[in-house]
DNA sequence: TTTAAATGACTGTCTGCTCACACATGAAAG
DNA sequence: CTTTCATGTGTGAGCAGACAGTCATTTAAA
């Protein structure tokens, strides 16, 4: 019926967001994104309705890649710490390869232009690694506790090993290590 | 020799833009911060030079004061586990006291606006908490990884744990319980 | 009398967003 | 297979509002 739009085009503008977010802040103007993004400043509002939309959008995209990073080769069978260590190894490797995304997820993340909808559709994503979480959980110090903390303590946890792996890449296995091994101990 | 700057309006912009900063972030417009502290906008400029001069000055504000209130009534003695308990409760007991000087402290903590000398500033200050949890963590699986890395861990999760205990306060005591204990497993 | 704070109107810059027009697209008509 | 046509994207100049910071003047402390 009409010309359709172009999802290089969406994506381009998703990209160069997280780059200039992880650079400035949700702050980033429109008009830079466009820029950078190799577009018209006008494009960016036939892709989304307001810049707020955008953030939320960028929110969702990288919280549902990162569940998909974290999930993907996921071993099967019922061994919980085997699972929560790939888990681990998964996402703090996923923030050391993806510095820009891991940054703009934490801007977001404490920003009030994220939603109540978007992080429920996000929390909602990532219900399988809740899941896991309340397992590894369940029989410790947390087993009484709302699952949610244990999940949202896991991924407090997850994001300072990034910054310290990011930080000091010569021990950065060793921290990785190190972090399971507490996170371990103390979910258990 | 000339008309003294007053510490109240000092102290003024100071809460005022914690109130401003908490509800929409450093975005807050210095002439907002200004309106609500009952000064005139050109005031804020002669007590701070730039409004990120403002921001840094905040961040090691509420840094200082959020160290002050965990290190009183520091029990003495050798027991560091009474001790890291007392850090906790405190600490946990603070940012639910405070919840808008808790929020500006995680949207400052993670913006750029903050310099890396303020982050130092900030980090001297609590210097004595870092030991404390050198201390507790020096058995331990994290006995080899940075103490920085242990003192971060701690933050985060204390971070974590004041979000709930604030959305949930009925549970509050019952999920700072538990988040000890499960921190103090991780740790030791 | 000297000095710097108090004040608020003002400014240059930047912001998100709009809009009129040009044009690509795919469906429908012949 | 060609022509027609409705639909909605492509484009960038332009707009109203918001922003941090300035400055000439007034005022109060030392």
């Amino acid at each position: 019926m009409a010309r359709p739009r172009s999802e290089d085009r969406y994506n381009a503008i998703l990209a160069a967001a997280t780059e200039l977010i992880a650079a400035e802040g949700p702050g980033a103007a429109t008009a830079q994104i466009a820029r950078r993004a190799n577009i018209p400043h006008g494009s960016v509002f036939t892709y989304f309705p307001t810049k707020d939309a955008l953030l939320n959008q960028l929110y969702i995209h990288l919280k549902t890649e990162l569940t998909e990073a974290v999930l993907s080769e996921m071993p099967a069978g019922g061994d919980t710490r085997a699972q929560m260590h790939h888990l681990w190894t998964t996402w703090t490797g996923w923030g050391v390869a993806n510095p820009a995304k891991r940054r703009v997820l934490a801007q977001l993340g404490v920003s009030d232009v994220v939603s109540a909808e978007s992080r429920k559709t996000a929390y909602e994503v990532a219900a399988p690694t809740l899941d896991l979480v309340r397992r590894a959980s369940a029989e410790g110090a947390l087993g009484q506790a709302p699952q949610e903390y244990a999940a949202a303590l896991v991924e407090a946890a997850a994001s300072t090993t990034m910054d310290f792996m990011i930080q000091e890449p010569a021990r950065a296995d060793a921290i990785c290590q190190a972090g399971f091994e507490a996170l371990w101990r103390g979910l258990s």
